[in-house]
DNA sequence: CTGAAAGCGCTAACAG
DNA sequence: CTGTTAGCGCTTTCAG
């Protein structure tokens, strides 16, 4: 075994760097000084060793690497993004974790991130400026690399911050002619008009729309409602809800609504999510009334299950994932300053005729 | 499109501090003492206006707020992090982003960690116990105050790494007679007892399972297969599935095998989640089937939908939530040195009687 | 109530 | 290939 060299970087020559006055607690930290006295080399070289490799000498690299197995040494990410500017970590925003539509996009973004190396700091805003806004505020004081934020709109002041921030910053989900940075997304608005046009052409006379709390469903909800109009000349019945999340449960209650009280019947309902679609799907199916003759559904996500229901839905598919990976194509263009071919990116989406509609 | 440059910073007395051979880029970052320098006051007093603002006389503080908002300075929590030896920041593994399982768990999670002025970096390990090894290391490196991490089998390296750490791990979702430092979770054995006890007690002789590629689930399948056969003598037909999500779609499959394959008719399938039991209630209306008189089915997870299924499904409830908000507490109280009641927290569960069994 | 000094553990020049 | 030096921007003593 190679014998550790004896320089003085060994030796208790009184340490200087060590005096300091009062010694805070958990100081038996191993760090690449440790590893590298152990070594027999300076802290710098235990640096590189990390860093590249190839910049050390083999047996070098292979004492260090040894120290660093004895002592479990694990480098102190937070020393070295402060002394490199650099923190490889991505701040991201969604306004719910547990909704599929929100979570399917980070796994998209958060799969190729990895992949290069970055970490996510994720937080939910709860569909709420002011607290997006305080989020950002923390998260950029953490000195990101980049940002994710979902949707286009965002507080004045937060604008600010992030522009002040210097960073990339990628909005997802939905598109704007006034990115801040950069967004990936496609138009709400586009799939709503899209939707009546399809039911206009499939020959439903009535439409009605349920929607969630939610500026982008409503969005969609209008163009739809506008577009209807304006090519069959008939009123379109709207139905609001302002449930936390939309679950089936809502669908079967609106569809409820929609009979019961609005005397809805033999057209076709525009629906924000495939939940409150396949609720109505459940309620009808409940009620004996026939799908789609009686009641005709059109759903927005193309869930996982919406292939599967009975009858099987007619939606609006959105690749989730790609739009992610996009996000994260997006925003690793800009960490390496390329020209993005340009600061919007639509990602398009697809009417998906099934059997409900 | 062009990204906004910050404004340079204040002053430009030579000032020593920057003196470094080769500035490196983005040199014009605003930093506690360009605050300082411009509210008349020290870098320090900057620095104790925002961790305790009482030790600060009103009119300096005044001033330092006052600079602060022109500047638009925030502060650099990784330098703080660094200096403190507290990071605030938490890192959370979870198997997938999407799976609604952990998303609400984290949910409960992170919300109570947040008000506590906690950030969480999320990683998802995808189940693979080698990439959960090495996100954990990654992780470490960031210097995290907690670390929650999902299911209770690590590899022995990783559970060296993150006793080596020295701070708080809090394991959810399972429970363990050894956790590396504390659990919060429930006995999925328990929940396959209890289903099969109550099957038996609703009358039926027949039994199946339909079970996910899961480790957990596995165990509450063996645990009802067990039970069953104690209770009644009868062989448990089990089917397991290996998709990467579980989906209504694999679930109306799952009732084709069972029915046309399986010769599988009046009994009961206890499912791994209510994904599959929806999709098995879905393709027993689909084939016209009595539910419960002739395929009853159970699911697990109670979620969202499950209540408003047709017909409503029986399922065992586990509140996700409240799991994520027992284990925030738990890890709080380790941050406070507070003893824990125990080390293993089990939040239970409950078997929830509707419809469709 | 305020400031000076000394690091936190690492990376970035620069010089052998 | 390796070491030295000088910070990164903040918090923590300790001393007014």
């Amino acid at each position: 075994m190679t014998r550790l060299r004896r320089d003085k970087a060994f030796m208790d020559e009184p340490d200087k760097t060590r005096k300091r006055r009062g010694p805070l607690p958990g100081g038996g930290a191993v760090t690449m000084t440790t590893v590298g006295r152990m070594a027999g080399v300076s802290q710098v070289t235990v640096s590189r060793a990390l860093s590249d490799p190839s910049k050390v000498s083999p047996e070098t690299l292979a004492r260090i690497r040894e120290a660093i197995r004895t002592t479990g040494f694990v480098p102190n990410a937070l020393a070295g993004a402060l002394a490199s500017r650099k923190s490889n970590l991505i701040a991201a925003l969604v306004p719910s974790f547990t909704n599929i539509v929100y979570s399917s996009l980070l796994h998209g973004f958060s799969e190729i991130m990895r992949q290069n190396g970055y970490q996510i700091m994720l937080s939910e805003t709860g569909h709420d400026s002011e607290r997006e806004h305080s989020l950002i505020e923390t998260h950029l004081s953490r000195r990101p690399d980049g940002v994710l934020l979902t949707g286009v709109h965002h507080s004045p002041g937060a604008r600010r911050m992030l522009i002040g921030s210097g960073i990339p910053v990628v909005e997802v989900w939905d598109i704007s002619e006034t990115p801040i940075d950069c967004c990936v997304g496609f138009s709400h608005a586009a799939t709503g008009r899209e939707a009546a046009e399809f039911a206009v052409a499939a020959g439903y006379g009535r439409a009605a729309t349920v929607t969630a709390n939610d500026a982008r469903a409503r969005r969609r909800r209008d163009a739809f409602v506008r577009r209807f109009q304006e090519l069959t000349g008939t009123e379109v019945l709207t139905m609001d809800y302002a449930p936390g999340t939309a679950t089936l449960g809502h669908g079967r209650a609106a569809l409820c609504d929609l009979v019961d009280h609005q005397g809805f019947m033999n057209g076709v309902v525009f629906c924000s999510s495939d939940q409150y679609a396949h609720g109505l799907l459940t309620e009808a199916a409940a009620r004996g009334l026939a799908v789609p003759r009686q009641i005709a559904v059109i759903g927005f996500g193309d869930q996982d299950f919406a292939a599967n229901t009975y009858p099987a839905l007619t939606t609006v598919r959105v690749d989730r994932g790609a739009l992610g990976e996009a996000a994260a194509g997006a925003m690793l263009s800009r960490f390496r300053d390329e020209p993005l071919p340009d600061s919007v990116i639509d990602v398009g989406f697809q009417l998906i005729r099934r059997e409900s509609a």
